[in-house]
Formats: C-alpha cells, structure tokens, sequence
RNA sequence: GGGGGGAUACUCAAGCGGCCAACGAGGACAGACUGUAAAUCUGUUGGUGUACACCUUCGCAGGUUCGAAUCCUGCUCCCCCCA
C-alpha cells in the first residue's frame, strides 16, 4: 500500500514535502503527530490524526504518538487558543496513560512487530532543559526573520483587531520544531504529519533538522475537517464529542455520526472508516438511490461506533435509536421490559426526583427547569413549551400539563423530549 | 517614559444622558417541511412573573444627575505609535 496514494483518494493530503512519497517507497520510516494532552481522553477532533498513523502503520510504517506536554503549556499561536495552565505531571501522565489505551484501539502497539506504534511526550525531554541552554543550543540556529515569516506569526503581527502575541507564543514553533529534532535523533523519526494548520510548526522542524542535525525530514498536513455548513466539526450543543465512553456515552456518539448531513457523510466516511474506495462508492451510489434509507451514515455510524466502542455498544445504539426515533410511542414504550427500557434509556441524561414530589402533581414547567435540568429556567421552560417543543412519554404537552403518578412508566420513570432529538430520563423513586 | 485607541450579552459589533435587557450579523435552540439530511420559512436567545411590571447586566470601584452602557474621578487589563 502506498501511503502517500492512500491519503491522497481518501483526500486527507493538504500538503507535502516533494520527495516524500520516494522516501517512503524506500523502507520502514517513522511519522508522528503531536496531541495535546488538555484532557484524559481524545475527542473525534483527534480522529483525523490518529486515522493518518492508523494508515501509516498499514502502509508498513511505523507511527509514533507525541503527547504535548510540554507544548500544552504554551499553547499554540496558529489556533485561537487562550492562555493555557500548567499541568501538573501527575495529571499529565494520567492522561498520557488514558489516551495511550484510546490510541491502542487504533494502532498496534503491543505486537513485536518491527513497526509497533509507539507514545512519547515532549514533556519528558523538554522539562529539565534550562533557558539557556534552549537559546544557546537550538535558538541559535533559527533566524528571527525566519521565524517571523510564518502565516501564524504574522497573522498575529499584521491583523488589525490583534491582540498581539506574547513572546512565549512567538517561542512555540521552536518548541515544536526541536520535538521533531529530538524524535529525529532518537527515534529516526523523519515524517511529520498534522492538521494544515501546523504547516508552518512543521516546516520549522525540517529546517531545523537540516540546521542542526543535518538530516532530510518531511511534512505532510491533511486538511481541516469542515462540516459543509461552515460548522465546526465535532461539536454539539453539549459541547465535543470524546471517545470516553464515560464523557460521550456510545448511544450519543453513534448518534452524532448518524446526524452528519449527506454531504459529510461520504467525507467522513473516506477519512473516519477503512472502507476501501470502491465500498465507499458503492455507498454513496445505494445511498443516492435512496437517501432516506441513510446507507452512508449507517454505515458511517456503525464502523466508528464499533471501533472506538464495541459491537455490542454498538447493537445497543442503534436498539435505543429505533425506539428513540422511530414511530413509537406511549404504548411501545409501555410494551418494553423493563430492562430493556433501562437500557435504551441507558446514554440519555437523566435526574432523580423524589416520588413525594410528583405524586400529588407537578406542573411540567416546574418539573423540567426546577426538578430536573431539561431546561435551565422557568422562562426556557416556558417558550418551550410555547412552540410545541417538549414531549412527555413521546407525547407533545403544553403548559397546563401536570404530571402526577399516573404518568410514570414501570411505576418510576418519566421520558422528557426537548423537540425530537433531546431525550431526558428522569427516575422517580 | 511620552502620545493615541480600546474593554458592551456565546462571538463579532452598534449605541455615546431618558424611547436600552440594549440595533444588526453570525452562532445556538425550537417549530413547519423532510429522510434523525441539506436548503427554506417562522419563532426564541439575562432572570422572576400569565401580563402592564420588577430585578440583575454594558471591564472594576466610586461620583454627578430626577435619570447613566452613555458624563466625571480613580483602578485593572489590552492594542497601536514614538523613545
């Protein structure tokens, strides 16, 4: 398989050194990324990189993943990124360790193979380097001029709405640049790979590499994923979507894949899954023959599910979806077993409230913005209610509604709809 | 050190003594239409109350005024130019 095709009709090249594809041809290489260890699990923004190593390891290479912990702290110009706090290291190695288990479902890194993929963190070679000892020995080789003609660097500089940028900022590309220095040496790392936006970090390394340790090195970026309605991609009203099924439960992360919009789904579908080109084709075919039936997002929904959860993660959300979506109502639900309601129920908010509450009754506005957090206020509540939005037991209620023990299902559960797609369980006892 | 500009709700961005809970745009949420899609149309987007109303909000703290986001004083932070 040749690595640098492979992204090529997956469109995942922005951009590449010339030579790379050669260098590649010639034998087993190294290529990292670099993920900023800012939390204990990675979300799907994280994806697109570590789908780039999942190839490069197919492709016979070897990956290698490198936790930011040092670059996490000065945060990185090219983003919008605000000032960021010191870790402190035992956090930093606990979310070493749980990105590390994410990263294993991906790549291989236990096998003996000859291309194991491989976890390191620049905080590890970064913390005992003095100041001094950074200027004299790898500032020394990089002019400012070069520095300061980078897009990041005189974004920041030029724009008139700047905010400036400190000095630490201005430092990051050099960081950056000496990690790839560093892996060059140590681990005959000679490939860099990352989202385009790091073009520029990049391309500092390589230069330093020919500088300093007068090596060839290469870069290759991949484009930012986009949704097609300019959104950002990955996130939701409840903010990003992780890989920890703790964080985002398996049932609203199949469900965010089955959301994509048709446009993004055949995009995602050649970044996110496997599938070889002609499977994907043939997809978009079936799923232009007829676009209800959804065969893209499925099938999207479904080799993601199961590779960052599990089947049965995966069984379960697309269970709880036909019931969720489908055209059930009061009495379907009624019709379940009572575990099988639970588990449905299982990735969906939820709250306790006390029977002694409800069981003389309870307006729904009081029920859903005071006893529970459907909605965050009275007033939420209220305009909600107003457009129709809110649905109890699959049933649209209005304002007058009020709850009382006649309405719980199995004796203690209530099902709280915020306009189709919102689901809230709230357990009476 | 000197001079100039700025800080407004999720973001951008008006407002420059009362008609301001604050124009507009984006975003977000909801409704209709659909295919749990896109596009489109409609509504909502500080809190409490059904509502005329009231309370909290325009960097922070004071002051002037019947009345301030708007004027004054001090403070904090940011940007630009000169040294």
């Amino acid at each position: 398989m040749n690595f640098v095709k492979e992204l090529e009709w997956r469109e995942m090249l922005h951009t590449s050194m010339p030579g790379v594809e050669e260098h590649l041809k010639e034998g087993m290489r190294s290529a990292y990324v670099g993920i900023d260890p800012t939390a204990d699990s990675l979300h799907i923004g994280h994806l697109v990189s570590v789908m780039m190593l999942k190839h490069f390891q197919a492709a016979g290479h070897r990956p290698i993943a490198l936790i930011g912990g040092a670059t996490g702290m000065i945060g990185d110009p090219s983003g919008k990124s605000k000032e960021r706090n010191l870790l402190d290291e035992e956090t930093l190695r606990h979310n070493q360790e749980s990105i590390k288990q994410q990263l294993a479902r991906f790549l291989d890194f236990d096998s003996d193979a000859e291309n194991a993929a491989k976890v390191v963190n620049n905080f590890d070679w970064m913390k005992d380097f003095s100041f001094l000892g950074f200027i004299r020995d790898v500032g020394k080789h990089i002019t400012v001029n070069y520095m300061m003609a980078k897009d990041s660097v005189k974004k920041r500089l030029t724009a008139e709405d700047s905010e400036g940028m400190s000095f630490t900022e201005f430092t990051y590309q050099l960081v950056q640049g000496y990690d790839f220095l560093h892996l060059f040496n140590h681990e005959g790392c000679t490939l860099q790979m990352g989202g385009s936006d790091q073009w520029g970090n990049i391309t500092t390394g390589t230069e330093m590499i020919r500088r300093i340790g007068n090596g060839k090195a290469f870069a290759i970026t991949c484009p930012l994923i986009t949704k097609s309605d300019g959104g950002k991609f990955g996130k939701t009203e409840s903010g990003n979507i992780w890989l920890d099924a703790d964080r985002t439960s398996p049932y609203v992360f199949y469900q965010f894949w089955m959301n994509v919009s048709d446009e993004d789904a055949a995009k995602y579908m050649r970044i996110f899954t496997l599938f070889s080109k002609d499977e994907i084709e043939e997809l978009i075919k079936k799923h232009a023959e007829a676009p209800h039936l959804r065969a893209l997002q499925s099938a999207l929904a479904k080799d993601v599910t199961i590779r960052v959860h599990s089947e049965e993660d995966y069984n379960n959300a697309v269970a709880a979806s036909n019931i969720l979506f489908g055209k059930s109502t009061t009495q379907d639900l009624k019709k379940l077993s009572e575990r099988d309601f639970l588990s449905i129920f299982e990735g969906v908010p939820q709250s306790d409230v006390d029977l002694s509450v409800i069981k003389d009754g309870l307006g729904i506005i009081e029920l859903t913005a005071e006893k529970s957090d459907l909605f965050s206020s009275n007033g939420e509540a209220r305009r909600m209610l107003k457009s129709n939005a809110v649905s109890l037991n699959k049933e649209k209620v209005d304002e007058s509604k009020v709850v009382n023990s006649e309405d719980l299902l199995f004796g203690k559960y209530l099902i709280l709809q915020k306009g189709k797609k919102n689901y809230y369980l709230i357990s009476v006892s």
